[in-house]
DNA sequence: CAGGATCCACTACGATACTG
DNA sequence: CAGTATCGTAGTGGATCCTG
């Protein structure tokens, strides 16, 4: 007999709600532009370029902001103009995570100087 | 004059802390390993393995536990028998992470659909 | 301005075999 | 039992060039 505590059924590798969410921000710029955004509400496509640092290759801006419109956080709007204009609005779906990130940026600042003590000491 | 607001001034690609975290566990077993471990405290490899649901391989569980042990998140103890026994705790470290994980799964439960009807209505 | 299309490098991960 | 070593692959992200 096993004394070994499983998660609950549907806590496995497959079907976690929490690492479905992780893998959706785990990638590299998801989160810092949903943070922007959450700090502006709305910004065009250089804007967004500009705030995050420029360090964003614009093929990864664009991938990034295509799926974050499929998973519905934010909201793409096209103005037929010349030259083109092209907006990107937080919706309220993007705004319920922001405080939960919040939460995870006080444990981090609070954290993770222990952590790289932890990993100075290790090597 | 820009009227764009940015995050503060740590927050960027290179320091932001909610991406260190983000990328520590953004990996793919990582917090499935923290979070079984904060349900049964101590576990020995095999116990982990099959806790896990044995689809990881023993490589993967080996690094995994190695990065997590070097960050601080658990304890690795050997123990000098034949066969060897190793037992891996979890730290204070790694308890005081996984209410924020309980809170993220907690908004995961609940916005989860919207986002997969958001992203089917996309195609 | 806001992208699309290509090509390429790197790494994460898995499978398999072997060991103190 | 609890790993290590090696190899092969798929996916992620960057650089560059092109366009309505």
């Amino acid at each position: 007999m096993s004394k070994i505590k499983i998660l609950e059924n549907e806590i496995n590798i497959e079907n976690c709600p929490v690492r479905k969410v992780l893998d959706r921000f785990g990638d590299k710029w998801s989160l810092l532009v949903l943070l922007i955004l959450g700090k502006n509400e709305t910004l065009r496509f250089n804007e967004l370029n500009k705030a995050i640092g420029s360090d964003i290759s614009q093929k990864m801006l664009t991938v990034t902001l295509r799926t974050l419109e499929a998973d519905g956080f934010l909201k793409r709007t096209i103005y037929a103009e010349v030259p083109p204009r092209v907006e990107y609005t937080i919706t309220d779906l993007g705004k319920s995570l922001v405080p939960l990130i919040d939460n995870l940026e006080k444990w981090a600042k609070v954290n993770m100087s222990a952590i790289e003590k932890s990993r100075k000491k290790f090597e």
